[in-house]
DNA sequence: ATGAAAGCGCTAACAA
DNA sequence: TTGTTAGCGCTTTCAT
């Protein structure tokens, strides 16, 4: 056991400078669930303030059987998406008097287990989980018994409470306008095939095109990493080959990746190649030029995931939201804003 | 006290199944501090794989004094800079065999308080803190003795623990580096006027114009959020004056902001007007055109805050990094990527 | 090598 | 209204 370099005030300490019961102490600090004399109340109040007590947050949740922190798990804080998807569950967190104990993965599978683990190990009150791949540790959670919301696409057959968009659907429509554009060249830069995202994502692409005559060529579908180097990647390896006029990136980051190759072959956005995009954030907007792409409720998400937590009965429950496709210019429905003055 | 909906494997139940002491098992899951006989190990090992047996964290944590956490507050996640060096702190806790309880304080003074608060009552092993303004809460740290390093400028009369670079330098340097391309009329979009790093970086660019015998004129100094939108406005407001011949901007995302602002004006950077940022990620190298901008260490810096709450003996230490000036396009060193096939 | 037992600081049931 | 005390699940000392 290591001693601290100074000792801590204790709940103890305040009952003897107060001249009481370590009970009443606690009735004080918890306001409850007992009452306490105005006189007595005083004396204790003076004595938490005049020694700067603070009760010990670890043995109150051992007593308790609540650590008030519930725990997010995610593949990359660096994701802005991710980033501010996490924004709003910490804030909703908070307005719900807990905190966030937020676990990046940075990708890595074996990292995210060992964060997972270490949010049960801490008994957090409930787990909010979106995995780096397929494979969720979703058994491991389970077996604890602690709350869990999936904030991801998860296999159907799984019982487990999941909150996301219809991304097939998301992903349908963002190649929908592509195509009302009278672009009939598509491709697709999307994630690892192996995700199930990124299924969901090329089927939604491949059933639009479908749907409008058009044949879904496996050689315009370009899988690399979500980020920007994959995106940069990805469209290298789309310019050495025949160009097609219109493509759909399945996040923002790959999307800028993208923009920065076309970039490098003098081609413009959208001019030579029309643009939208998946999970686009607030970087879409103020970009040059700002990008179409498909926005998900964060907020929304955010607050009934940890409505969620909050109501956890132990029956899964499965909620789809709403997406919305922000309209910008990279597909071509408005002017760009010209980057250059004249000529 | 709330009751679990299933009752926890304890480590009582583990002992029992085993047939042996709870004292054993301890032994058994930590390596120590007794040695433990083969046969019994096994034994337990086989009763903790039986049962599904994980040891209480929090139990644990009360009974050792250490939660073998460290916290992090940071002003605003989804600020990629700050994103990118949670990640880094994230990496490097874990190193150490720990995890951060990472605290957003989403811009706001008060929840910064409280989640301070939160994680000293939770009683982390450390605190690694980046205030949201120049009145951190650094008192009442440093009054419950818990290990602190400050990720941010702080006011050299206090005593605590500090990493950061030197911002009024980095800022002489990058605007230096704008006079250097011939640049006179170099104004500055900055942050709050009342922040200490926001001073720090303009009394570097005014540093640097006064060397060159250049003359800093107030009415070239735009102040605004540290935000896309704050960025925007800047220039927006730049643009109703005379228009200067080089910007720097002292954050990225403040760069964003304003490069938008200036393509919708048909401006182009660097022809019309060079541009230079503080704090730049890889979305600045991403970007078309790439930014120019002063990198932090951000790897180092979080190894070293790291080993600095480890290594925790109360004496306060302050540690500079050196920093990068990352070239890019946006400064004029470079031919920039064509956004346009021709013409 | 193992077991018994005293904490860690708190909550809350029970008694007064 | 207040005090007493049995846990919460674990670590670790001290006996054995």
């Amino acid at each position: 056991m290591s001693k601290p370099l100074v000792r801590r005030v204790t709940r103890a300490d305040i009952a003897r400078e107060a001249g009481t019961s370590v009970a009443v102490v606690s009735y004080v600090i918890n306001n409850g669930p007992r009452p306490v004399a105005p006189a007595t109340r005083e004396r204790v109040l003076a004595a938490i303030k005049k020694t700067g007590y603070r009760p010990n947050g670890i043995a109150r949740a051992l007593a308790s059987g609540t650590t008030r922190t519930y725990g997010l798990v995610v593949p990359n804080i660096a994701n802005p998406f991710i980033s501010s998807m996490a924004h709003a569950l910490q804030q909703e967190a908070f307005a719900d008097g807990r905190v966030l104990l937020l676990g990046d993965a940075g990708d890595d599978r074996e990292r995210e287990r060992e964060l997972v683990n270490n949010l049960l190990h801490r008994q957090v009150d409930g787990l909010i989980y979106t995995s780096v791949d397929r494979h969720p540790w979703i058994e491991m959670i389970q077996a604890s018994g602690t709350p869990l919301v999936m904030l991801d696409r998860v296999a159907p057959e799984l019982q487990v409470s999941a909150i996301q968009v219809n991304e097939q659907r998301a992903a349908w429509q963002a190649t929908r306008h592509l195509i009302e554009h009278g672009y009939r060249e598509i491709a697709i830069i999307c994630g690892p095939l192996e995700m199930l995202n990124t299924q969901d994502r090329i089927s939604g692409w491949r059933q639009a095109l479908e749907e409008a005559g058009l044949t879904p060529d496996p050689a315009w579908i370009f899988a690399t990493d979500y980020t920007r180097q994959g995106g940069y990647d990805a469209a290298q390896r789309m310019l050495a080959g025949a160009l097609p006029r219109a493509l759909f990136a399945t996040n923002e980051q790959q999307a800028f990746g993208c923009l920065r190759a076309l970039a490098g072959h003098g081609l413009s956005v959208p001019d030579d190649l029309a643009l939208v995009c998946f999970n686009g954030t607030v970087e879409s907007a103020f970009n040059v030029p700002s990008l179409t792409a498909v926005r998900q409720p964060v907020i929304s998400m955010a607050r009934k995931a940890i409505e969620m937590l909050k109501q956890w009965d132990g029956e899964p429950e499965r909620c789809e939201f709403d997406f919305e496709l922000e309209i910008g210019e990279s597909c071509g429905c408005r002017p760009v804003a010209h980057a250059r003055k004249s000529n």
